[in-house]
RNA sequence: GCCCCGAUGGCGGAAUCGGUAGACGCAGCGGAUUCAAAAUCCGCCGCCGAAAGGUGUGCCAGUUCGAGUCUGGCUCGGGGCACCA
């Protein structure tokens, strides 16, 4: 055995006999439980970031460990590789998309595999390929026909100078990336997806999810947003005949409403502005920038009367209506009502725009000081306005008129307490019982609302209703790089899905791009057709897929990549059944991606391409973000030019504390910003290649897993992977020494230990133990391999020079070496064939715990005084709780803060720590 | 703005079910080895304190014999918000 440790030899070694004896290949066993472990596919940008080895390292250690506890294990590879980047790189480097990406894929594949992942590569396929994209194009028009794609207006950034829509990110302060000129909003026909016919059951699926972070599910339980309301109407003052419709889930404040707010796009607002330029020119403002909600909602509120007036449905008030810039028309009716006094937005509203606030909900306290203020005023005096319990006009009262006065001392310390708590409650946001609210008056609020839908019905005016949050999902795209929408247009039959005997239409790949609107409507050759049920001349439609619509089934596909008659077959009943035993990805993908492969599971099912498989994925983990630190400085102008980590030293104190940081090359110093997710915008990614190519696979595989926890963040360090690296020289050295000194058999007998051994010993049957549950259970990487190094540092102090100690170094390093394989399975791979000439590691069984060496006679049990650590005892583990009391109170440590004072208590937790009570 | 998550030494993190806070590693300091350096090995290492001891898990309250862990209220940081993937 060579006594230095060269991981390129090694693992060239490794990766080698792998790919000869084919060990990664997932074969159809029924005889053996599957073990489908999927790690979301790349988007091929270029090459590996640091994020992909971290996904996919999670991936292999589960693959691997799942291999050693005797699964059939699936472990597949591909590429999502329809999407916006290859446009703009096409747009930079003038390449055409499809060659980026092909060249993207190629090289990121030689990097995926010098890490030594066990992927079956024979699975791999891109999704920008026809033989993949076709079965998308073929279930779409299945879908179409059975109503669930469907088309209708959609809203759009439209860049007016570049002639183009432009994505979400395209967007920066509501003007176009590139032109720079004010985004519009515009609506394009577009084609849906029924995603709201599965609201439902997406939302009560939810909770057969236990493999699922809390957090996901809330969060998806958040997106789709069922709520129990009242969707009623306002009849318009001067045509009661039309109808002002809105939903609210808080129908108990109707009698508070004060106006009513409409969407910019509202049918109202628009026929309002006909005749009111003021308006007309507000809603036209309202049409500029972006569509994102986030713009939108962060967007000051802004508001103008439109001179309309409804009817109030139950008090036969006129209520003025208003055009919201916060009102969206996406959202239920594209109008709301208004209740300043209980809701946070139209308080804020009003305020600004001085309207009228009526309060129908008082807390307990409210009316409680409004009664006793009330009543200091009758009794001194000072009139007040004879008003229903503590409107909002009453705090103006209060300011402007009692404060200005001298109030006796204790009339104006009920006032002011009055005064506070009306503060506090505006608005008032929270349940109750009702004021001011004619016949409803004096009901809680759930009874209120049922009382309340009650009348709305008998007047034919509104009705509970259950809504979502949920929409519909957009799937056109005016892009060129993505899948073709499979209709034809035609002037006779009207949209026609492709029929399936011409069906993949394939997506030309010699193209220029322009990045003004899609090449495709620019290629005859592309569009002109003829119509499927007619003949007659027609024009195929040029917008392509949401890129989300690949990546909403692709891991169905990795069962039966090969199939080329059909979408899926038998072989997914196999892999996917009961759901993909584990999928790896980031936190980002929560909501969306989640989510639409959720739905694509419950589509491919109604359409009967696949079985009830139940849920796609059951066990879900979503790793963190890699972060580095920054560093910048600042040029003329305030703009920050960022400097890479890699060219930075860090200046520390004497106590290893940073004070500071200067360029490399000329030696000044530069700021030390904040620690950020790795981008290319601020100039702080690390290159896995070069991490790989200097230390090799193994020393990344292992500082990425023991760095932190991983659906915590990472936050990159060289030095952490220095002492990776270090880790693996020891393990190779202790290993080599043993090797050294000659094998042996590893049988060994319990009696013949020595303290020092028996205790090495059930460290490492402890260890064995910890690690199977970090690995399988608690999927928490960085705990094992401490547990692992803990192992090793008590291996290096134990006496082992016996020969039964010869055999437990053996057992010690033979079990260390496969409890790390998953990790680093190149150098496992070869110590292992070091330590039991011959064998495999690959192939290995994970260590088994033998019970016999847990075995322990005494205990140390720590000694607390009114909880504070005290001493320690030693017992026997067999003592009884009278006994470790007793023991416990004899200790002399605990008795110089008993002081003698009788104990009032003492609790004893077993195999922990006594507390005694004084 | 809305939904979700997080905060523990100089740093990454550990403490799995309310029971010894700081495992493991990094950085730092001291020493051995070396002509010297690298590498390696040994020791120290939350803060205050000479020690005894006190104090300490973002902040403020609370529950408990006992709180990093539970409850309420904040602060700061991060993810998502439907056309980035």
């Amino acid at each position: 055995m060579q006594d230095k440790y060269t991981p390129a030899d090694i693992e060239r070694a490794a990766q080698l006999h792998w790919d000869q004896t084919g060990a990664a290949r997932a074969v159809e066993d029924a005889t053996k439980p599957k073990y489908y472990c999927l790690s979301m596919f790349p988007y091929p940008s270029g090459k590996l970031h640091m994020g992909h080895v971290r996904n996919y390292t999670i991936g292999d250690v589960l693959s691997r460990f799942h291999k050693m506890q005797g699964y059939n294990v699936l472990q597949p590879m591909g590429w999502d590789a329809f999407g916006m980047p290859a446009e703009n790189a096409a747009l930079q480097n003038n390449v055409p998309p499809a060659g980026w990406t092909y060249s993207n894929i190629d090289y990121m594949r030689t990097q995926l595999k010098s890490l030594g992942f066990a992927i079956d590569w024979e699975r791999e396929f891109a999704t920008c390929t026809p033989e993949y994209y076709r079965w998308e194009q073929w279930l779409f028009t299945r879908l179409y026909e059975k109503g669930l794609v469907y088309k209708k207006l959609g809203t759009v950034n439209w860049d007016p100078v570049d002639h183009t829509v432009l994505a979400n990110e395209q967007v920066i302060d509501g003007r176009g990336w590139r032109s720079g000129a004010l985004i519009e909003k515009r609506e394009i026909p577009m084609y849906y997806m029924k995603i709201t016919a599965y609201a439902e059951e997406l939302l009560s699926e939810l909770d057969n999810l236990p493999g699922w972070p809390e957090q996901v599910r809330l969060m998806q339980k958040n997106w789709i947003g069922k709520s129990t309301g009242v969707r009623f109407a306002f009849p318009l003052a001067d045509n009661p005949d039309e109808k002002l419709w809105v939903f609210t889930t808080r129908a108990d404040t109707i009698m508070g409403v004060t106006f009513v707010a409409v969407a910019a796009e509202h049918p109202l607002a628009q026929k309002a502005a006909v005749n009111n330029p003021e308006l007309a020119k507000f809603i036209e403002e309202c049409n500029q920038g972006g569509v994102a909600e986030a713009d939108l909602a962060t967007m000051e509120k802004k508001g103008l009367p439109t001179g309309i007036y409804v009817t109030h449905p139950l008090t036969g008030e006129q209520v003025e209506v208003w055009v919201g810039n916060y009102v969206l028309m996406s959202y239920g009716d594209g109008a709301v009502m208004a209740v300043p006094a209980h809701d946070e937005r139209d308080w804020d509203f009003s305020v600004r725009h001085t309207l009228p606030v009526k309060r129908v909900v008082a807390s307990q306290q409210l009316l409680l000081d409004w009664h006793k203020a009330t009543e200091a005023l009758k009794a001194a005096g000072i009139a007040y306005p004879d008003t229903e319990v503590a409107p909002y006009s009453f705090i103006q009262f209060i300011e402007q008129n009692l404060f200005t006065k001298q109030l006796p001392p204790d009339v104006h310390e009920l006032v002011s307490m009055l005064h506070t708590q009306l503060l506090h409650e505006s608005p008032n946001c929270d349940k109750g019982i009702l004021i001011n609210s004619g016949k409803y008056t004096g009901l809680e609020s759930g009874a209120a609302v049922d009382a309340i839908a009650a009348d709305l019905a008998a007047k034919g005016l509104g009705d509970k209703k259950v809504q979502f949050r949920l929409r519909d999902w957009g799937i056109s795209r005016q892009r060129y790089w993505g899948c073709p929408i499979p209709i034809i247009h035609c002037k006779t039959c009207g949209d026609v899905p492709v029929p399936d005997d011409q069906l993949p239409v394939v997506l030309p790949e010699n193209v220029e791009i322009t990045g003004a609107g899609s090449p495709l409507a620019r290629m005859p050759e592309f569009y002109e057709t003829t119509c499927p049920k007619c003949g007659g001349h027609a024009r195929r439609e040029t917008d392509t897929m949401d890129t989300f619509f690949e990546s909403s089934w692709y891991f169905l596909r990795y069962a039966c990549p090969d199939n080329a008659t059909a979408m899926v077959d038998e072989r997914v009943a196999y892999w996917c059944k009961g759901g993909i035993d584990q999928y790896i990805g980031g936190i980002e993908h929560a909501i969306l991606h989640l989510l639409y492969s959720r739905f694509f599971t419950k589509l491919m099912r109604d359409v009967g391409l696949i079985g009830d498989l139940g849920e796609p994925f059951a066990n879900l983990l979503t790793q963190g973000m890699v972060v580095a630190p920054t560093y910048y400085r600042e040029l003329d102008g305030g703009k920050k030019q960022w400097i890479n980590p890699a060219d930075v030293d860090v200046v520390t104190d004497e106590r290893g504390r940073p004070t500071g940081a200067t360029l490399k090359a000329d030696g000044l110093p530069v700021v030390i910003g904040g620690t950020e997710k790795m981008s290319k915008s601020k100039n702080n990614g690390v290159d896995p290649q070069a991490l790989i190519d200097q230390y090799g696979a193994d020393t990344a595989r292992l500082f990425i897993m023991f760095a932190s926890p991983p659906d915590q963040s990472l936050e990159w360090s060289d030095a952490g992977v220095e002492g990776a690296f270090r880790f693996l020289r020891r393990l190779w050295k202790l290993v080599h020494d043993h090797v050294a000194g000659g094998l042996v058999e590893t049988k060994i007998d319990q009696n013949s230990l020595s303290t020092a051994q028996a205790d090495l010993r059930r460290k490492l049957h402890q260890t064995m133990g910890k690690v199977a549950d970090d690995y399988g259970r608690r999927k928490q990487f960085n705990t094992a391999i401490a547990a692992v190094m803990e192992l090793l540092n008590a291996y290096d102090k134990t006496d082992l020079a016996d020969p039964t100690g010869r055999a437990l170094a053996q057992e010690t390093l033979e079990s260390a070496t496969l409890l790390l394989f998953p990790i680093v399975p190149h150098i496992g791979q070869a110590l292992y064939a070091e330590l039991k000439p011959g064998a495999d590691a690959g192939l290995a069984a994970f260590p088994k715990v033998d019970p016999a060496a847990l075995k322990q006679d005494e205990i140390e049990l720590v000694v607390q005084v009114n909880g504070k650590l005290r001493g320690a005892i030693r017992v026997s583990t067999a003592a009884d709780k009278a006994s470790i009391e007793a023991a416990a109170l004899a200790n002399p440590d605990a008795q110089k803060f008993i002081e003698g004072k009788p104990p009032k208590k003492v609790v004893v937790v077993p195999g922990r720590l006594v507390n005694i009570v004084v």
